[in-house]
DNA sequence: GGTCGCCTGGTA
DNA sequence: TACCAGGCGACC
């Protein structure tokens, strides 16, 4: 499920299901999640209530009324379904949150790689995160200056949640496509064209995820999983290589990746 | 910077 | 059976 806009969804579904109510009990399963909190911090969130449901990147915090965060990370493959504590666990159910009135939010996961933390009351809590695609912060010349130092390659460097909060493998290469800019360009030869490029196609894609319409369509995606298939501007067959350990989907001709590698004359705008 | 491990399931 | 998977932290 997750880069933003799935879990932007999904914190929507949270945060219907659990602001302002009272959590009455909270039930780790796996052993990954039993590992990461101690039972007595589990049993302990019995009885308090949920104030607030908030996103950050591709965090889900839940603020409660004694001051500490319930924390979640989908990671790959996380994500809410929402029930009644009599019904039966699903399959894959990783952690559930019951509530007072009988409501029961449950972690599906089945690659269980999803995390919970609880943090305490009046500690800050620092992600780590750069600004968010839509974030005003985000701008060619923060672009430029946070990615001067780096040599590596652009596609890997938008994974840095450091850098851009919220944009994961596809839609990096996504947006990549869009602005017409190869995966592998070092970070800091892009320039200040590029970048604005670069941002105006994140805000497209991650736009274009959250409609209703695009997620369900067949071909919601321009280059991710498209190996082999007919780029949408130029037919050209889409690539597929590795960065970093994860696929990265590009199209070889109106990507290029030299400094001039046979540029059409004159480059279209995206 | 790249690679590995975490976990489990789907698919070629 | 082997490979792949929308993430990320630990490690060289």
């Amino acid at each position: 499920m997750p880069e933003l806009p799935e879990v932007e969804r999904a914190v929507r579904l949270l945060r219907a299901a659990v602001a302002g109510r009272g959590i009455a009990r909270v039930r780790l399963i796996h052993p990954s999640l039993t590992r990461r909190v101690p039972p007595r911090v589990v049993r302990s969130l019995a009885g308090v209530v949920v104030d607030a449901v908030e996103r950050r990147g591709k965090h889900q915090l839940l603020r409660l009324d004694d001051g500490r965060v319930l924390h979640v990370h989908f990671r790959m493959a996380g994500d809410w379904s929402v029930d009644r504590v009599s019904a039966p666990l699903p399959r894959h159910a990783r952690a559930t949150i019951d509530l007072t009135d009988g409501t029961r939010v449950v972690l599906e996961d089945p690659r269980a790689l999803a995390t919970v933390d609880v943090h305490p009351a009046g500690a800050p809590l620092d992600l780590g995160l750069g600004p968010e695609p839509h974030d005003a912060a985000l701008t060619a010349p923060y672009l430029e200056q946070v990615l001067g130092r780096r040599r590596s390659a652009i596609k890997p460097a938008l994974l840095d949640q450091r850098v851009v909060a919220g944009i994961g493998n596809i839609y990096a290469a996504e947006a990549l496509w869009r602005a017409r800019i190869a995966p592998t360009r070092p970070a800091n030869a892009l320039g200040r064209d590029e970048l604005r490029r670069l941002i105006a196609a994140m805000r497209k894609v991650i736009d274009r995820a959250s409609g209703a319409r695009y997620r369900d369509g067949a071909d919601r995606f321009d280059v991710y999983d498209r190996e082999g298939l007919p780029c949408r501007r130029c037919r050209t067959p889409i690539a597929r290589m590795v960065q970093a350990g994860r696929s990265t989907y590009h199209c070889p001709r109106c990507q290029p990746t030299g400094r001039r590698v046979s540029p059409s004359p004159r480059a279209a705008r995206p």
